[in-house]
DNA sequence: CCGTGATTTCAGGATTTTCTGAAAGATATG
DNA sequence: CATATCTTTCAGAAAATCCTGAAATCACGG
């Protein structure tokens, strides 16, 4: 590997997160490198770059595509395919939100619902299966926040999240407003 | 492994899931029998349920409880260690939550803070430094977000859910307000 | 349809992670 | 303080994952 030392430990970190992120080393070197770079790069520049054997970047390459993590670009005249990260890190989020979901919540939502739909024989399954209504009722509470959420545009969203916990204030303030316009009308 | 079939398939659910989440399969199965059991088990219990070595369930246990999502109770009259997972499934998802940040996050906003010290001596290294700027303002707008929202009682964070992408109706409602007073004053 | 270069697949070796049994370490009790 | 009971540690076996090089496949220009 031979990189400009700040990439290179941007390049080092994220393969060493990787494993906590659930990819592998590969893959999360590869991330980080085509993150970083300023233009696309084809396979042959990862092995350069990143001293890793060739099929290893193919497969690492295919399995952030499935992600979604990054993309396929063509540079006119080169038969070479290049690849690159989304630009926007908003955009990122998005994807990596939506995949992290995909993979880690659904599955267990689908067998929550699953397991909810059949009729307990015993005290314990009773027990386990109001637990388990539990954790599909707050899932599910999870879940659809964050499909509302998802729709709105960056510029909203980013407004949201610098509003954090204040947006109680608002509530309340909200609550205020009704409740007085109730007593009003009825008052 | 005899267990109830209800509870059998959540515990193997959650034994399958395990990789997914960064956990192994012994770990995530000692937790989702502990999750809908009635009331603590002893390690011997778990051995028995999960029919794994007692060594396993031990570095299990040891694991789980470093994530805060298993917790030691004392049963009288018995010398024996008991375990639970909160009963509380909101208060899980505070602790899946901070664990996952602590994890996950914070390593690479340091890495990224430090990197972000240094001073770039090349082009690559200007535009490295750029993109690292953007992921690490990106995480950070997060981190204060939850930081923030993490605070709030659980019934105020389940309004807040409840209420979704409607919040920047709200908003709007009060940017609304705010330009009407401005607009009497000023007028 | 041949040749060239790019890419993917895949079997098996290397590495890492998980799991076990045996032994050592605690801790309460008589 | 000896004993019985419960818990943890740890070295190595077992399993899973990762990585490589060789071969196969693909895609395009001639």
């Amino acid at each position: 590997m031979n990189l400009p030392p700040l990439v290179q430990s941007f390049v080092l970190h994220f393969g060493e997160m990787g494993s906590r992120w659930g990819i592998n080393r590969t893959v999360g070197q590869i991330y980080a490198l085509l993150y970083v770079s300023p233009r696309p790069l084809c396979a042959d520049d990862i092995v350069e770059a990143l001293g890793v054997s060739r099929s290893n970047v193919s497969m690492g390459l295919r399995e952030l595509q499935a992600w979604n993590l990054v993309l396929l670009r063509h540079i006119p005249d080169d038969r070479r395919d290049h690849f690159t990260t989304p630009e926007d890190v908003w955009q990122i989020l998005r994807v990596l939100a939506e995949e992290r979901k995909k993979r880690e919540v659904d599955p267990t939502l689908s067998v929550l619902r699953e397991l909810l739909m059949q009729t307990p024989t015993s005290e314990a399954e009773r027990h386990a299966q109001a637990r388990m209504a539990e954790m599909h009722g707050l899932i599910e509470r999870l879940t659809t926040w964050y499909e509302d959420v998802k729709k709105l545009e960056t510029e909203r969203l980013a407004a949201l999240l610098a509003l954090g916990a204040k947006v109680t204030r608002l509530l309340e303030a909200k609550d205020r407003v009704v409740g007085l316009v109730r007593g009003r009308k009825e008052g």
